[in-house]
DNA sequence: GGATACAATTA
DNA sequence: CTAATTGTATCCA
């Protein structure tokens, strides 16, 4: 090596990881081995190489090597023998991956490096310096932090996903700290991943802050006594030898005694058969064709190559029968013929993912022709991704800004229709920007796109862009969610990150593309400004992109649904709704302040006096809703038994552990219990709910969330309507507010027992079935089958404990929840549990496949076909896996129970206008539909709306349960539930 | 001001 | 023991 040679080192290890988590997971069509991480593996190494090759850009590596982790064990564990001891198994579908990639890696002819006793890291450190030594440049492809401490003015990093260089700046504006402090920074953080101690309570902002005073590590040990702040001080005085010891365990080796010199890794030419050989064994067939291209060879002629590889199963995809794609789901450009739906799938994200951004390229549409011209050609070609841009979250209060529309990769617009600039405190001070076409010629052009049934508009969370049109009088018929599409494909897939599918996360795991954040546009905090501030021209940058990549999701996620067999989920259960859920959400539902208010009083009033008999019976007062503060009072001052503790090691002070202490006589307790209620009933409802009324429609608009759980159902919040009080009557009362128009009343109406309907239908349990069938008391049969004791005068607490225990089923049971919620001992629950599976052996057949069926395929399906991921259920965690386990026993029911409430919903409309009903939807709680109309309709829709929920499984389902809905009408929700 | 913990509410 | 959202307290930047 000499001085201008490049030497480039791909840390496989670290890669393959993050390749798993971020892409979406694929596999090989013909025999489903998985071989996302191969893909995206080989996807960067052929960019790696191919800039290499091409002098006019990019750094020309000379050198090159991928670097593996040998074993787990190195010799950092002779240090500290708990050294990456939290590191869970890789998951299955990964470990055929690594074998693998290593072929990979010699296929393209690159040097393939592992060594014994060393983790890549320093293997990478050592030839990092060799090379600094012979006067070479470095470019470690990485983005771990662990090696940033090696970055320095021969040594940069590049993160292949996010196409981003790391450099000395790089660290400095992501740590606060230049690469030489990298070491002390992770000695003081620590790394939970690879159980690295550090200090307790110090995050890298605060390590930096701390570097950035004392200079150095042991500096700041040897000063921590002069910290201000206590706990930190502390912490760093009591684990400052972890402190120490985490330094040594981050520190790199670079004096590693390399089994293949520096000048062995010299960069050869390619050998496209060879390559293309393996790429066709992987099935890759996009980046065959690339190969091929670039190295002329001819493709067709090579034959696949025999990879070794050590996976058992064999299995394929599990279409439906008879479930085709419909006709908008032939995608343009196709190329479909002769693919399975996995490889057209497969091929065509990766072919999406390789088209780079280019912001510079996106259009502003600033005269009425231009605008015409664009919805001109959307229309020709059939389908636009369209994306409003607004002042405000809420579809109800926002103010349209602009759109933007895309109608290829890359090729996306900007229509501004009220920007403004200048001074805005001072009335009118402002002034509308120019180069803006008239709003209403706009809107008016706009119509035509969005009310042409032949061109489908694809939006990201399109509810959002259907309400703000629907209030500027614009209809939006044929659509697809890019949203509700991830959500079909992946529910629990993503859990953790935010949203899951929210563009952001779909646009780095699909795109691996970071948009730009809307802070960067609109600033945050007090300094945010509305989007109509925006300047055009920045505007236009980030508003075109959000249309571009809402079409590049939808060309690259929508072949999945087909490739997946869950075109029926999103046609039937998802897409259709979204229409329903927006009116229901523009109808809001009115509410009454005067009650609210006078309620709000009460709940004061009482809660004051209660607040008083505490601090009477406490000898002292505090803050009540401290659990810190009351914890301290209860069980330290007062001396009462502590009963569970929290997980962060305080006393537990739940209104469970409290009823306990008032059921041993003490009488705080039950006070404290009462002064919650009432506090909670007060600020988060009688409070609350009046700030959520509409200024113009006097009514509260909720928002509902369709892609927020795992299970299928819905979530609603700003405000939460799924969790008006019901159980308590101080809490009914609230429901009294929720009120009907003069002239008009509410309906509510509600499936009974539907989710252990659906067991009994699903599990195939006679007794259950014969009960539903005979309109018995389920809880009371239960009770009977369990301890023989007779319907007819049971005794109500027998009658409990058996509702608990069908709850429990439900939920998975455990024997530590049944006596956590029964108060008994968990012994006792156990043999509860015990006799149910004796009486009902057919629930224990259904839970056990159920969990195998998990375990197998890392999801659970709902009898509809929707499935609910659950890629933890294989963890070697114990708590987790039981937790996913329980939960995945739970989805189908829950599940199910949601998709049928759908599927009523979605077909609500159209009974109740044939029968000239003018009954308008207003909300949906999981098991409950309420409506409101005129009084005098009442009878006939009642009726009507049993007949369509209690039908509602049908004819895609044929329940061997009937399912039983109850209806009344009142003038408020209290009365008529 | 943002993140986290805990407790409340619902089905 | 399943699935959610919201409000208050608390700690830290």
């Amino acid at each position: 090596m000499k001085k201008g040679d490049h030497l480039f080192l791909v840390d496989g290890s670290a890669y393959i990881f993050r390749a798993y988590h971020a892409l979406p997971p694929l596999t090989r069509k013909s025999d489903g081995l998985p071989i996302g991480a191969v893909s995206g593996f080989c996807n960067m190494l052929w960019k790696l190489l191919r800039n290499a090759r091409d002098t006019e850009m990019g750094i020309t590596p000379t050198h090159f090597a991928v670097i593996f982790d040998y074993s787990s064990k190195t010799f950092r564990n002779d240090l500290y023998d708990e050294y990456k001891a939290n590191r869970s198994a890789p998951p299955d579908d990964l470990v055929p991956q690594f074998g693998l990639i290593r072929e990979a890696t010699r296929a393209f002819d690159v040097a393939c490096i592992e060594q014994e006793g060393f983790e890549a890291d320093d293997i990478i450190a050592t030839y990092c310096r060799l090379a600094c030594e012979a006067g070479g440049d470095t470019t470690v492809i990485s983005s771990d932090k662990d090696l940033m401490q090696l970055v320095g003015p021969t040594v940069g990093m590049y993160d292949p996903m996010k196409d981003k260089e790391i450099g000395v700046d790089e660290v400095i504006e992501k740590f606060g700290v230049p690469p030489e402090k990298m070491i002390d920074l992770q000695a003081l953080t620590g790394d939970s991943i690879d159980n690295v101690p550090g200090v307790p309570g110090i995050g890298p902002k605060t390590a930096a802050q701390l570097l950035e005073e004392f200079g150095d590590l042991d500096t700041l040990l040897a000063k921590a006594d002069t910290i201000k702040q206590k706990k930190r001080r502390e912490n760093l005085i009591e684990h400052a030898d972890n402190a120490r010891l985490s330094r040594e365990l981050v520190t790199l080796r670079d004096d590693v005694d390399l089994e293949l010199p520096l000048d062995a890794l010299t960069l050869d030419e390619l050998d496209g058969p060879k390559l293309i050989g393996f790429l066709k064994a992987m099935q890759f067939t996009s980046l065959t064709r690339r190969v091929a291209e670039q190295t002329e060879a001819d493709a067709a002629s090579i034959e696949a190559a025999e990879v070794p590889v050590e996976w058992e199963e064999a299995r394929g995809p599990d279409l439906d029968p008879g479930e085709g794609p419909s006709k908008d789901d032939v995608l343009p450009g196709s190329s479909a013929d002769g693919m399975t739906p996995q490889a057209f799938a497969e091929s065509r994200a990766a072919e999406i993912r390789d088209i780079a951004f280019d912001h510079e390229k996106y259009e502003t549409v600033g005269n009425i022709q231009h605008l015409r011209e664009w919805i001109a050609e959307a229309r020709e070609r059939g389908h636009v991704a369209f994306d409003t841009e607004t002042d405000s979250l809420d579809p109800m209060q926002a103010t349209l800004c602009g759109f933007s529309l895309a109608v290829e990769p890359g090729r996306a617009c900007y229509v501004p229709l009220c920007h403004r600039e200048g001074e805005g405190d001072l009335l009118g001070a402002s002034s509308l920007s120019d180069g803006q076409i008239p709003e209403k010629e706009a809107l008016d052009a706009l119509r035509d796109l969005l009310a042409d049934p032949a061109c489908l508009k694809i939006g990201q969370n399109i509810k959002f862009d259907m309400l703000v049109t629907a209030r500027y009088g614009l209809p939006l018929v044929n659509f697809d969610d890019t949203m509700l599409i991830s959500y079909v494909i992946e529910a629990g897939r993503t859990a953790g990150n935010q949203g899951g599918h929210g563009m952001d996360p779909l646009a780095d795991r699909w795109l691996g593309h970071k948009p730009i954040p809307y802070k960067e546009v609109c600033g945050s905090g007090k300094s945010a400004i509305t989007f109509d501030r925006v300047p055009i021209d920045k505007a236009t940058h980030y508003a075109a992109e959000d249309a571009d990549i809402t079409l590049r999701l939808w060309l690259a996620m929508k072949p999945r649904l087909v490739a997946e067999g869950v075109v029926s989920v999103y046609e039937r259960l998802e897409r259709p709704l979204v229409p329903v859920i927006a009116k229901m959400e523009e109808a809001g539902v009115s509410i009454d302040r005067q009650i609210l208010s006078r309620l709000s009083g009460e709940f004061g009033q009482q809660a004051a006096g209660i607040e008083a008999e505490i601090y009477e019976m406490a000898g002292e007062s505090f803050n009540i809703g401290s659990p810190k503060q009351l914890g301290d009072i209860l069980f330290g001052r007062m001396g009462l038994p502590g009963g569970s503790k929290t997980k962060t090691g305080q006393w537990s002070t739940s209104a469970r552990v409290l009823e306990d202490l008032a059921a041993e006589g003490h009488p705080l307790p039950r006070r404290i219990v009462d002064w919650r209620q009432l506090t909670k009933l007060k600020s988060t409802y009688t409070d609350a709910l009046p700030g959520y009324i509409h200024p113009e429609t006097r009514r509260v608009h909720t928002s509902y969330q369709m892609a927020a759980t795992t299970t299928g159902r819905l979530s609603s919040s700003e405000p939460n309507l799924q969790n008006i009080p019901i159980r308590t009557s101080e809490g009914r009362k609230i429901r009294t507010a929720f009120i009907a128009e003069p002239g008009n009343v509410l309906i509510s109406a509600d499936y009974s027992q539907i989710e252990l309907r659906i067991l009994a239908h699903i599990a195939d349990i006679p007794q259950l079935r014969q009960a539903f069938a005979d309109g018995i008391d389920i809880h009371a049969m239960t009770a009977s089958e369990m301890f023989g004791v007779p319907v007819e005068g049971m005794p109500s607490e027998v009658r409990r404990r058996a509702k608990a225990i069908n709850f429990g089923i439900i939920y998975g049971i455990s024997a530590f929840g049944l006596a956590n919620q029964l108060s008994i001992e968990r012994g006792e629950a156990g043999e509860y549990i015990k006799r149910y599976f004796e009486r009902f052996p057919g629930i224990r057949d259904y839970m056990d496949s159920t969990k195998a069926f998990a375990r197998e395929h890392g999801y659970v399906e709902t009898l509809f076909g929707r499935r609910a991921y659950y890629p933890d259920i294989r963890s070697s965690n114990h708590s987790v896996r039981a937790f996913n386990e329980r939960a995945a026993i739970n989805a189908p029911i829950q599940g199910s129970a949601a998709d049928i409430i759908r599927r009523a919903m979605i077909r609500m409309d159209g009974v109740l206008e044939e029968a000239k009903l003018d009954a308008k939807m207003l909300l949906q709680v999981h098991d409950e539909l309420i409506f409101e109309l005129p009084k005098d309709q009442a009878d006939a829709a009642i009726p009507l709306i049993q007949e369509v929920m209690e039908n509602a499984a049908m004819p895609a389902v044929d329940m061997a349960v009937p399912l039983q809905v109850d209806a009344q009408a009142a003038s408020n929700w209290d009365e008529a539930h």
